[in-house]
DNA sequence: AGCACGCCGACT
DNA sequence: GTCGGCGTGCTC
């Protein structure tokens, strides 16, 4: 007899515990690891579905208590034990459960129609409701309903879930006022959007010297061993991309499947379009406005061998491809390639696991490979290729440093230094292109008291509110939660009518230069101008297109994208994300300035980039205006060393988030306790401290960080502190995140 | 998630 | 006494 163990599918964490089934005689020889399964489950039996994780030949328990495993599911989606190997990698690796890591990893086909979403809704009149409510508050034993009877009476609808989260009401609470027809549940229906198509062209490139030669290495390792990976390190414009397209062509001559990861934010139609024009039709895409079952009937195509080459973000990682040869990571050292939800996996990691399992390959691409990509090429773990220079011959761009404490001293107190205006006017008369770039949306126009100097904060988020200009008024936004309110018209603390806007965001750039140069047309491209499906592409092309003279924008101006005309550069504050207080803000702040610069001068003509900042004379400023990225690199390893950071060492992030501010400290002041007194050989902790933004949505956040030479020492603490947890009751619905080598700070 | 069980206040 | 709300625990 064999059993069977489960993972019951459904999204409730508590049920993360495998299940076993009996399989019966008839069945023996179709149920295999990954299938999806029919399970009666619970009193009465109700069906569900789940995936087997693991065949057994003993009971693990008395054979009477056991099920028989009722079929198979309908769509019968098999998926590679391979891809169930990789989920137990990641719960493994990043604390998560089975049941999340299996979610993150296996495409779930939704229903027909789309997602559903649950909604509550007020069936009784508004009378009828205010009496239910005055009777329910005056009982003592039915507070549920009066609270979500409240709740209901002055929005019209709410989605179940937010109402749960809200009112803190049990479901059974719910159910009985639905029972008694005083609200209705109902479904709501999102649907899908499709994606275009493109031509198919052949187009064949040369090669210069150095990318066929880093070519063919990649090529001659490839046909030698298995599971290696590869770094090419090329600057901007080096043609890395062509790199890779000649690798996948010869993994595709050798019949295997090609996985491409891309920064979500550089997927754009141009990028897509050169592998379509390449490859033709076996080329797929996948990104994230893509629905829960686009992107399954896209996985699919890819199983059935009718894609072979699978362009998207993180998630592409995971496409049930039968024969993986190759996986590249572009950029790899961008932030989009660490997952922000639990599980808070790295594709990078991810990705080498992948093609271990798979004993496929592994190619990493950057003009600014992460210190810790870096630092493994060093030591041989991954190969080094480096592309030197520009593809097309082009000089490297100059580069100005402008120490803004000199222009304070001599009296200029302008967002922009002398030096840039000047450069502007001269820009602007030969009709040249600029770019004008803005790091970090957080420190955008907050608004504060010139008298008590008070900045205005959300009352539900420790961050302050931010200023943005609205046809029907101003108002403050919380970036965070969501939550905005009129622009005041006096301090609402002291009253005060000398409030006013501080700090500088793309907005105030954009104003000063309409007072400057009244004559330039300007685009603006930040968080609140690309809202809208397409803006982000309309704003480039626009601007591509010479509809404008200067672009002012965040980060998303620097990600890879081409623009002939533009021949000045301008970063006006360069320190911003120097001061983050976590290890990585040099690493980060090196990229970004690197990366701004490489956008000057792509045309024929030279360009010059200005970077402005108060640090002249740190390290991260002074190699990313060289364009130096071996003595960045130097520098930050040392430091990295020194204090054992990543990948010196392995580094976790403990947030302990809780609605009540004291049981928050107290857990993780109780935690911090218990991991000291394991007296843990070379284990430092760090904290515990309120995180960097303390408060979100009324949730108190709370970190820890643990820092230990061995990583394998961390996830055994891990362990154990979530084992604790589960014994002590009081923290039966503690929120506990954990982050292995978190690339930003909490 | 959904169901049963059991405690406890409300109601007759 | 019984009825019903509502939290809790369990599901192979």
């Amino acid at each position: 007899m064999l059993f069977a163990n489960v993972i019951v599918d459904i999204s409730l964490e508590k049920l993360d515990k495998t299940f076993q089934y009996i399989i019966p005689e008839t069945m023996e020889s179709i149920v295999k690891v990954g299938c999806r399964v029919l399970i009666p489950f619970g009193k009465g039996d109700r069906q569900m579905s789940g995936y087997v994780i693991e065949i057994a030949d003993k009971p693990c328990m008395d054979l009477t208590k056991l099920k028989e495993i009722k079929g198979m599911s309908e769509k019968s989606v098999m998926i590679e034990s391979q891809l169930i190997s990789l989920a137990w990698f990641i719960k493994e690796t990043y604390g998560s459960t089975m049941n999340k890591a299996l979610k993150t990893v296996i495409p779930i086909k939704q229903s027909v129609k789309g997602k559903e979403k649950k909604y509550l809704r007020l069936i009784v009149t508004d009378e009828e409701a205010h009496s239910l409510y005055e009777k329910y508050h005056h009982r003592m034993n039915t507070k549920g309903r009066a609270i979500l009877l409240y709740e209901l009476m002055n929005g019209k609808s709410m989605e179940y879930e937010i109402a749960r989260q809200k009112t803190g009401v049990s479901d059974q609470v719910i159910r009985s006022l639905e029972k008694q027809n005083i609200i209705e549940i109902g479904r709501s229906t999102v649907y899908r959007n499709p994606v275009g198509d493109f031509g198919k062209e052949t187009e064949k490139i040369r090669l210069n010297d150095e990318q066929q030669k880093a070519a063919d290495n990649i090529i001659e390792d490839l046909d030698r061993g298995k599971g290696s990976t590869h770094l090419v390190f090329g600057v901007t414009g080096s043609g890395k991309t062509e790199v890779y397209m000649e690798v996948i062509e010869h993994v595709l001559a050798a019949g295997k499947d090609i996985i491409v990861l891309i920064p979500e934010i550089s997927l754009t139609f141009q990028t897509i379009k050169r592998f379509y024009r390449r490859f033709g039709d076996i080329v797929s895409i996948i990104n994230s406005k893509l629905s829960q079952g686009e992107k399954y009937d896209q996985f699919e195509r890819a199983k059935n061998g009718e894609v072979k080459i699978m362009i998207g973000p993180r998630s592409a990682l995971f496409t049930p491809f039968q024969n993986l040869g190759l996986i590249i990571i572009d950029e790899e050292h961008e932030g989009a390639y660490k997952s922000d939800m639990v599980p808070k996996y790295h594709a990078r990691e991810v990705a080498i696991e992948r093609a271990r399992l798979a004993g496929a390959n592994v190619i990493l691409g950057s003009a600014t490979p992460a210190v810790s990509t870096y630092y493994k090429a060093l030591k041989g773990e991954y190969q080094l290729h480096q592309l030197p220079g520009r593809a097309n011959q082009r000089s490297l761009p100059h580069v100005d440093i402008v120490d803004m404490r000199e222009e304070l001293e001599s009296g200029n107190r302008d967002i922009f230094s002398n030096r840039l205006k000047k450069l502007m006017e001269d820009r602007l008369a030969k009709n040249e292109q600029i770019m004008l770039f803005m790091n970090r949306r957080g420190y955008s126009s907050f608004v504060s008291c010139r008298k008590c100097g008070e900045a205005i904060k959300c009352p539900h988020c420790d961050v302050s509110l931010t200023l943005h200009k609205k046809r029907a008024g101003d108002r403050l936004v919380c970036h965070y939660c969501g939550y905005s309110i009129e622009m005041p018209k006096f301090c609402p603390k002291c009253e005060s009518k000398y409030i006013g806007r501080f700090g500088m965001g793309t907005e105030q750039i954009e104003e000063k230069i309409s007072q400057l140069f009244p004559e330039a047309k300007t685009l603006r491209m930040d968080f609140d101008t690309t809202r809208a499906k397409g803006d982000y592409e309309r704003i480039l092309s626009s601007f591509c297109n010479r509809e404008a003279d200067i672009l002012v924008g965040t980060q998303m101006i620097v990600k890879g994208h081409d623009f002939s005309g533009v021949t000045l550069v301008g970063i006006i504050a360069a320190d911003l994300s120097l001061f983050g207080a976590d290890y990585m803000a040099g690493e980060r702040t090196f990229q970004l300035l690197t990366q701004a610069a490489g956008r000057a001068g792509r045309g024929d003509k030279e360009g010059t980039v200005v970077i402005q900042t108060y640090n002249p004379d740190h390290v991260c400023i002074k190699t990313a205006a060289s364009q130096n990225y071996e003595a960045f690199y130097n520098n930050e390893i040392g430091y990295r060393m020194l204090m054992s950071y990543p990948p010196a060492g392995g580094m976790m992030a403990i947030l302990i988030s809780d609605k009540n501010e004291d049981f928050a400290g107290r857990v993780t002041n109780d935690l911090a306790v218990r991991i000291e007194k394991t007296n843990i050989e070379g284990l430092h902790l760090v904290g515990p401290t309120k995180a960097a933004v303390s408060k979100i949505n009324d949730i108190y956040r709370n970190v820890i960080y643990l820092k230990h030479v061995d990583e394998k020492i961390l996830i055994k603490v891990k362990n154990a502190i979530v084992k604790y947890i589960e014994m002590v009751p009081e923290y039966k619905d503690l929120s506990i995140q954990f982050d292995f080598n978190p690339m930003w700070s909490y």
